[in-house]
DNA sequence: TTCTTTCATATTGTATACAATTTATTGCAA
DNA sequence: TTGCAATAAATTGTATACAATATGAAAGAA
């Protein structure tokens, strides 16, 4: 579509609110009041809102209007199951393909997430984090599964659970995690790789899980 | 949304037309002319182009205009590595849940297949064939899991390269293979299971690269 | 009080209208 | 013939209008 139709505008600013939590699960999106918050007509709304439905990141009540799609517990196992099986999956392709340009990315993001934990700067250290598990996405070289990586809301999520934990003892942790997957990946030891991998995203679960209680 | 609404409406016969290749990739569709076809005004159809656009079935050129997405070459490969990614994930889950019932559902399933295909009723068979393949991701329980399969159109595909092939020395092989994979999972046996669904999944490759050469 | 019923308000689903843009067609000159 | 400009037709993007439906508030009965 074009980048600068209206409709566009207005999916693109309801899909940030969403991603980012400003719109929590289950608001009701009015259309008129995005109409008018966005100045545009409500037909560039519902398209928009459509839009976000068809990525099911909303959806419309039997008796009408639109909703924030609600995370459940049972969501959030999926996703953390899902997760496991792409993240798994994508590694075993990397063995298969010796990609030197990727193992050198990784090195140097792991370099990355370091120093700022060093620093202390925990929220640059998450983005690290999510580049990290983005990269081994990517390096398959399978658009599909990157974009169906990006639309399980897998690293925003991921995003939200780190910002908000913190307190840090974890990110030693998980830094020595990613680099013995990264070491792993060099010296060809799939075994290796596998149980550091699973093992890594075993640890955010239970914390994951604290987000959506209520 | 309102499962009769108009929008809805045109949504499903679109995208019905799309997965089963009546609207085949790089088609232009025109507001009007769908407007017209189903009776409804044009922003009904705007709505169900946009939700389509969502799902990445249609995008919107630059300079306006709808049009269904193109299969490359690059895509049926990437869409063979994820349902290997997909399937062979969810398999490994199955072997961890040890469902009763399901291994019932699969062993039908395979009864089915070999009926239809004695018979030479070979759409069926091909039914069967994916609902199969489909069982062992329901499996799971996983519902992302579910969605994202379906969303990759992996079934659709599946179907219409069945469908072209009609002449069928393969079929026996594929009933045994199914077979096998269902044997192993009863016997616990996880590498044979895994070698014969990554053989079984290969099979299919350079059949469904032909058609889409052009 | 609490539960209905009634009515007013808000919100949605749909159609139509129109300006802006893109695409096709014609006519003309090289 | 080909290339190019001018114009007509088709198509899209957007706004507004309005009927249908849903929501919520007020009033009255148990």
């Amino acid at each position: 579509m074009k980048e600068d139709s209206l409709a566009n505008k207005v999916y693109l600013e309801v899909r940030k609110k969403i991603l980012s939590s400003q719109l929590v699960g289950g608001a009701r999106l009015v259309e008129s009041s995005w109409a008018e918050k966005l100045s545009v007509s409500r037909v560039a709304v519902r398209e928009a809102f459509m839009r976000l439905a068809g990525e099911n990141l909303v959806e419309f009540g039997e008796k009408g209007g639109c909703f924030v799609k609600k995370m459940t517990v049972e969501d959030v196992k999926d996703i953390r199951e899902l997760r496991e099986l792409l993240e798994v999956g994508a590694l075993k392709m990397l063995f298969a393909k010796k990609d030197k340009a990727l193992i050198k990315d990784l090195e140097l993001i792991c370099n990355d997430f370091s120093e700022m934990v060093s620093k202390g700067y925990y929220g640059g250290a998450c983005e690290a984090d999510v580049r990290f598990h983005e990269r081994i996405i990517q390096g398959t070289g399978n658009s599909r599964l990157v974009s169906i990586y990006q639309n399980s809301n897998i690293p925003l999520f991921h995003m939200k659970i780190g910002a908000i934990l913190g307190q840090m003892e974890d990110y030693l942790e998980t830094d020595q995690e990613h680099r013995q997957i990264v070491a792993a990946l060099k010296s060809n030891d799939w075994d290796s790789a596998y149980d550091t991998l699973v093992k890594h995203l075993d640890r955010g679960e239970h914390e994951a899980l604290e987000l959506v209680e209520d």
